[in-house]
RNA sequence: GGUCCCUUCGUCUAUCGGUUAGGACACCAGAUUUUCAAUCUGGGAAGAGGGGUUCGACUCCCCUAGGGACUGCCA
């Protein structure tokens, strides 16, 4: 599921919601090959985990091709559509043709009479020749095409199959659609399907067509720009709320808003504020938007989310571990963009004892550092406060008992709590260890660095 | 090639004929800090170009340039 995809979705839920309105899905697997069952399974997987969730279950265009198979009938018969006998090399031959001489494909069985041959044969709209059709797009305003641009679309293949143009514009009629909310790249569509509508004598939905999202470098956003199905935001440690607000903020804005809920976002939201201009995906404004929401995440959420991310990598909490977790969540997550560096930055209390010293600890335990750590366990072993706001200051105390600046040892110390994993400030990993590990982990690198010496 | 869409700081956007063109991310500087991040303060940064319309255009119209979509018995 492309990101343009879920924007889209997001926009077709805000609006939904905004209006009272119902956000309705539908599976448009008429072509048989490329809707497999796992490729629809991601679909549902995507929403789902953005939380975009359909007021209905889902419809299967596939399973409505009777239904579509009688609209053509109807068009057949009120003479707005035609058997069409081309063969597929006549019809390369036409669309070089028509390319040369730049004008639409036309078929010669348009003005002919049905043979009623049981030649293999297609049927195709009969579109007007003359005059125009105005998309009233509510993004981008009037559209104006001249009918004779528009090439008469296939509605029934040669296997009886009905195609997608057709299938849209008789699902969205039966299913009572007024609004459709869609890529860009569906522009030229909408004027066909609005002919479609026209001959059926249905009443036209309002159409909206999104721009779609480019990469940082403003080419049509693919595999090489990071990523581009959501799936992988998943995987890379985003939260789907994150995600939403992000989304929302790319192609609509309201005013000098960058953070704001759900329920801001579905009070404020107008399909026709959407921005018509394609926008470029920007890593960096999601990391910032989604450090906001990990901010904002609950504690006990965040250590089940940080904890799939530790499992993935092989590394598989108990509740002591997963307790660990929790602490040391509260303490970084603040400076955490997403659920990968939220696991980075606890990594280092889930390290099992004895923690192996990295090179550059090794080298800062000298004599003098380790008989100063010696004296900080001390300490520490005493200390009656063990919270951040205790240690702080007792380290400080500590310090300048010592007449050296905290940087002097606190690397040390640093790389002995931490097995030289990333950590947060001193004070906060040793509360996110406890006392009991910390001073463990200090006992147990002052005896290694005895040895090695 | 044809048809259509798009064009405000590097990026996302606000403005809907009258503003010192606002905000956010990013960037730079300073503060803070045991490192990084975070945080706080400050700073630089924009209406693609050219014509009109108007007392007045980023806002309306035209042209040019650049970008994009479509041009399937795909969706």
């Amino acid at each position: 599921m492309h990101i343009g995809t879920a924007r889209t979705a997001l926009f077709n839920w805000l609006y939904a919601r905004h209006c009272g309105g119902t956000f309705l899905l539908r599976i448009e697997d008429t072509d048989r090959e490329r809707s497999t069952e796992a490729a629809v399974q991601v679909i549902f997987d995507g929403l789902a985990w953005l939380g975009l969730e359909a007021d209905a279950p889902p419809v299967f265009q596939f399973a409505r091709a009777d239904r579509h198979r009688e609209a053509v009938q109807e068009l057949l018969q009120a003479g707005r559509a035609y058997r069409c006998y081309m063969t597929v090399e006549e019809l390369e031959v036409e669309r070089q043709k028509a390319r040369a001489e730049g004008r639409a494909i036309r078929s010669p069985w348009r003005d002919r009479e049905a043979t009623g041959s049981n030649l293999p044969h297609v049927i195709r709209f009969r579109g007007p020749l003359e005059g125009e059709t105005i998309v009233a797009d509510l993004i981008k305003g009037p559209v104006r095409f001249q009918n004779k641009e528009l090439d008469d679309l296939v509605l029934l293949r040669s296997d009886g199959a009905p195609t997608y143009n057709l299938a849209v514009v008789v699902d969205d009629h039966d299913m009572g659609v007024t609004h459709v909310i869609r890529g860009d790249d569906h522009l030229s569509n909408a004027a066909r399907q609005s002919l479609i509508y026209q001959a059926m004598g249905w009443e036209l939905p309002a159409f909206a067509h999104l721009p779609l999202i480019h990469g940082p470098d403003g080419a049509k956003l693919s595999k090489r720009h990071g990523a581009q199905a959501v799936g992988e935001f998943a995987d890379m440690g985003y939260l789907p709320e994150g995600m939403r607000n992000y989304l929302a903020r790319l192609g609509w804005g309201h005013g000098d808003d960058e953070i704001f809920s759900d329920e801001q976002a579905i009070a404020w939201f107008d399909i026709a504020d959407a921005v018509s201009s394609p926008a470029r995906l920007d890593w960096a404004k999601l990391n910032f938007v989604n450090g906001q929401y990990i901010r904002l995440a609950d504690d006990a959420r965040l250590t089940i989310l940080t904890r799939q991310v530790h499992e993935r990598r092989g590394l598989a909490l108990d509740d002591a571990a997963t307790a660990a977790l929790t602490r040391a969540i509260a303490l970084v997550k603040e400076g955490a963009k997403t659920l990968i560096e939220l696991a980075d930055l606890t990594l280092f209390v889930l390290k099992a004892r004895p923690l192996d010293l990295d090179e550059k600890t090794q080298k800062l335990l000298t004599e003098e550092t380790r008989g100063r750590l010696g004296r900080l366990r001390n300490h520490l072993a005493a200390q009656a406060d063990w919270s951040v706001a205790g240690l702080e200051p007792a380290i400080r105390a500590f310090a300048e008992s010592e007449g050296v600046g905290i940087g002097k040892f606190g690397a040390a110390l640093r790389g002995v709590l931490s097995g030289g994993a990333a950590a947060p400030d001193l004070a906060s990993s040793l509360t996110a260890l406890t006392r009991d590990e910390s001073l463990a982990r200090i006992d147990d690198a002052l005896s290694q660095a005895q040895q090695t010496v």
